[in-house]
RNA sequence: CGGGGCGUGGCGCAGCCUGGCUAGCGCGCCUGCUUUGGGAGCAGGAAGUCGGAGGUUCGAAUCCUCUCGCCCCGACCA
């Protein structure tokens, strides 16, 4: 491909709007284009990039035993309507009818496809000897996103690959899902992408069933706790605190007494105004358990996990309780709620710090009154089976799988492998025969990635102040040709010839024969990212040789412009399938 | 959905508070000459309903009202 016959609008300056560095640097060098809020334009570079990753996750899709189909982006209504997920999605599903001579057809854009190809195999898998099967397809999904940002890592039309697996029992799931997982890990391995398999909220079969596949970096939505000794990895919905460090300080027990605190009905204002820290403070939640209130206790400044209060207390739904709620269950408004003398009789549940904290401060049930010298076991008391882990994990908290401690670290989510069991198969009537002629709900599990996260996810963690830097698996090319002068005959004739060969050798090459300054291409060299960069100049011509460079490293190198082609070639080829230069460059870089 | 910010040639911005001649600047673009190994110099040029609507005023990019769009923080996120 020919620069001057290309379409590759780079920009010197940052557009307005965009912050973080995947961003920036997309839209810099002319990779995407934004046509709205949460929607982009890929052009001809960042859609050979994209083209690149759906390549190499079809590969291994297909690699794992996977079976591609295409299912349409417009749905009927109906279908969710039947699994209940108009509600789930609420806003987020984008509907509409379109007229159909006098009738209306709803319709939605598939925001995911469990509905569509569970329908499908329903129509057409009825005995155990159809199964296991897994299908996928890469297509682009379209989610009404209450807030689009970021550029293409949060977008309401985007292109993922969903895989769906058909099992006739837990076991031939598990193997599925392990083919798929495996699958994830070689993808991701072959984009160069640094990423960490976590696992995530589990769904109706528990256990290791859902796994995210993050790649750690600052500008990541989710975050995940991680310990960097032994390699446990969770979302933060899911990751458990260790057990260590419950055992309460040796220090003598204050007398509980009442204080006055007008006005003060949050941690950060009791603790303004008694000074004492919020890691004294005993945060005293009210939640509706299936319609019954039950008390939720917590060190002041940590974090509620609903999911884990949920699981703790066996309850399909919780949420916060309603004010009027609080004033009849603790006797006082909201903000003065505490394990003392409750108005009424609730389960209390209570997370492992408090069996640590000694002279607490909490609310009194009483409006604009706290207690003092607060301690479990002489105050109030649980029985031992109400202690659990019930709040989001914390820097340095200990891991609950070795001696170490956890960290946080923000993290990009680029695929999600779920062992979805019969949730779809049973409300869409999906079910096959048995060898005993039993029928039964067929077992599915789901499995997503994301396609434009996984360039901006790279982007985003390999990148320096000139632009993007490419792994050569990802690359919109994978050469860059640079003639320093392309008025000169000489220089041109060795270009073209190199040009010819290299593309004869099937090599992805860009030749920038723009007639433009060196520092001009030089530069836009650096902002594209392309690997390799070969540069063709009379400088070197007069001693028959040419220079290249990685795009990683910082000193080019000279070679002999006689067995450049293959020189070139081989060095693409190798790096193509092992990254091996793109990663140890990285591990140097940190 | 709460809080904040921004809309002025293709891109980045100034001007607005304190209304006043042909609305500026940098980059990019076009022409010519000179240059030519890391975003060239000089000269000339094209290009803007100042997001939109309404209002105030002799006069609005500037003041007022409404509206649309975009971005950031938070809430939300199959």
């Amino acid at each position: 491909m020919r620069w001057t016959q290309n379409f590759i609008p780079t920009m010197k300056e940052t557009p307005e709007g965009a912050e973080i560095p995947s961003h920036v640097l997309m839209l810099r060098a002319g990779l995407i284009n934004q046509v709205m809020a949460g929607a982009y334009t890929y052009l001809p570079l960042g859609l050979r990039s994209l083209r690149k990753a759906e390549r190499i996750v079809r590969e291994q899709m297909d690699a794992a035993g996977a079976v591609e189909l295409l299912m349409p982006a417009i749905t009927p209504l109906s279908l969710w309507e039947r699994t209940g997920r108009v509600e789930a999605f609420g806003d987020v599903l984008i509907q509409f009818a379109v007229r159909r001579q006098n009738r209306k057809v709803p319709m939605a854009l598939g925001p995911t496809h469990e509905e569509v190809i569970t329908d499908l195999v329903s129509r057409h898998l009825s005995s155990y000897r159809q199964m296991p099967i897994t299908l996928y397809q890469i297509q682009n999904k379209f989610r009404n996103e209450e807030r689009p940002r970021f550029g293409v890592l949060r977008t309401s039309e985007f292109l993922m690959k969903d895989a769906y697996s058909f099992n006739t029992s837990v076991e031939s799931l598990d193997e599925s899902y392990d083919a798929m997982y495996e699958a994830y890990c070689r993808i991701f391995d072959r984009c160069g992408i640094e990423y960490l398999p976590v696992e995530a909220e589990s769904g109706p079969i528990g256990g290791d069933a859902s796994c995210e596949f993050m790649i750690p970096a600052d500008n990541g939505e989710d975050t995940v706790a991680h310990c960097p000794d032994c390699g446990y990895a969770a979302n933060l919905e899911r990751a458990e605190v260790g057990t260590r460090d419950c055992a309460p300080p040796d220090v003598p027990l204050d007398e509980i007494k009442k204080v006055d605190t007008p006005e003060a009905g949050t941690i950060a204002q009791v603790t303004a105004l008694l000074g004492c820290k919020a890691e004294q403070m005993i945060k005293t939640l009210i939640y509706m358990a299936d319609a019954q209130p039950i008390a939720v206790l917590l060190r002041g400044d940590r974090e509620a996990n609903e999911a884990k209060i949920r699981r703790a207390v066996d309850a399909e739904q919780i949420e916060l309780a309603e004010p009027d709620v609080i004033q009849k269950v603790t006797g006082a408004p909201v903000g003065f709620a505490g394990p003392v003398g409750m108005a009424e009789k609730i389960p209390l549940w209570a997370d492992r710090d408090l069996l640590r904290m000694r002279n607490c401060v909490t609310g009194a049930n009483e409006v604009d009154t706290h207690l003092t010298g607060v301690n479990l076991g002489r105050d109030f008391q649980l029985p031992d089976d109400r202690f659990v882990d019930l709040r989001n994990a914390d820097e340095g908290d200990p891991c609950p799988r070795c001696s170490s401690r956890l960290t946080l670290r923000h993290a990009i989510e680029v695929g999600h492998v779920f062992k979805l069991g019969t949730k779809y198969s049973e409300a869409l009537g999906a079910r096959f025969l048995d060898a005993e002629e039993q029928l039964h709900p067929i077992i599915m599990g789901c499995y997503g990635i994301g396609i434009n996260r996984i360039l901006a996810g790279l982007v985003e963690t390999s990148h320096d102040k000139a632009g993007i830097i490419w792994p050569v698996a990802l690359a919109p090319h994978e050469v860059l040709l640079l003639p320093m002068k392309v008025t000169d005959e000489t220089t041109m004739e060795a270009t073209e010839r190199l040009y010819a060969q290299l593309r004869e050798a099937s090599i992805d090459v860009l030749l920038d024969d723009r007639d433009a300054r060196a520092g001009v291409k030089f530069n836009d060299a650096d902002l594209i990212g392309i690997p390799l960069r070969v540069v063709i100049g009379p400088r070197g011509l007069k001693e028959d040789k040419l220079e290249i460079k990685w795009r990683w490293d910082s000193e080019p190198e000279m070679i002999a412009l006689d067995g450049a082609v293959e020189q070139i070639a081989d060095l693409i080829r190798e790096e193509r399938n092992t990254a091996a230069r793109f990663r140890a460059q990285r591990g140097n870089a940190g």
